[in-house]
DNA sequence: CCGAAATACTCAGTGCACTGAGCAAGTCAA
DNA sequence: TTGACTTGCTCAGTGCACTGAGTATTTCGG
């Protein structure tokens, strides 16, 4: 009798949405290379070079997910990992060749599939589904980083 | 220089989306019970009795998932399993007293956690949310399941 | 009635995601 | 310079999520 309406609580509607991409993602994308590896592979496009930790902030994962992930990245050959020579605890992470390759090679697929998955909105409905979104994810993180005091330099 | 913005990706979207939720529900709501789990619990009080595969179909889970869910609320003692003596292969699940007082006690928590989750939306924008969402996610799980044929019984 | 197909569940394997603990390298102040 | 702090990374543990293969039970056609 006390049972709750799923279909408005955002954090179902949110895991609902992004099965829903993960299966279309396989189908028409890739089987080997995930969304999140993706997103990382073209951190490294943007910015070739950055270490682990900035890559992690770059695309939302933590420490250690942005490991895991890294070094699947690396066993397919896809990165290079070394140690910045002016800080050993940094690695610094460059794409290979066949990093850069794959990452063209999905980016069209990906414009693809974004289009696919989208087509039930209109043109002004996906702006405002991408606004809507950002909005909600934006201030959920703004609560965690309780954001640094307004106050100057003492 | 062919990199892309990930805030026009969906898929990438979602990911933070859900993320953003994952924090606010471990801090607002519980650390032992899931959104998963608690989604569980809410369609076993909706429906007592039902059998796994059917809880998974009622809350969007895999037969995999569902079975590992069930089985981590059944050690806490959330709830039981008993084979259907109608059919041998199903399980029916039902929650036990426990069961029933975590969910009245986390409705309550939810409640207020979706309300600062969406606080930075207006009545109509979360509306919106939830529809554009829902809408998204029903076209893609779409295009998985083909559809049943439109011809009537022959 | 009996063998084939369908169904409910399990198991093994892969991958994302977070926390907490630990280690090594760098930084900074006394 | 040395001891305390910070920072980048790793490791162990938990949990969600999917696929493919396998087992047991039911159902259905011949």
């Amino acid at each position: 009798m006390a049972a709750v309406d799923l279909t408005t609580h955002p954090g179902h509607l949110a895991r609902r949405l992004q099965q829903a991409h993960y299966l279309l993602w396989n189908t028409m994308v890739s089987e080997e290379i995930t969304s999140p590896q993706f997103a990382v592979l073209n951190a490294l496009v943007a910015e070739p070079g950055l270490d682990q930790r900035t890559v992690g902030e770059r695309v939302g994962l933590d420490r250690s997910t942005i490991a895991e992930v890294i070094s699947r990245l690396g066993r397919r050959g896809l990165l290079d990992k070394v140690r910045d020579p002016q800080d050993g605890r940094r690695f610094l992470l460059r794409l290979t060749e066949e990093g850069v390759r794959t990452h063209r090679r999905l980016t069209v697929r990906t414009a693809r599939m974004n289009q696919v998955f989208l087509a039930p909105l209109s043109a002004d409905e996906q702006s405002l589904f991408f606004e809507l979104i950002r909005r909600v994810s934006d201030a959920a993180e703004g609560l965690r980083n309780p954001a640094e005091p307004l106050v100057g330099r003492p």
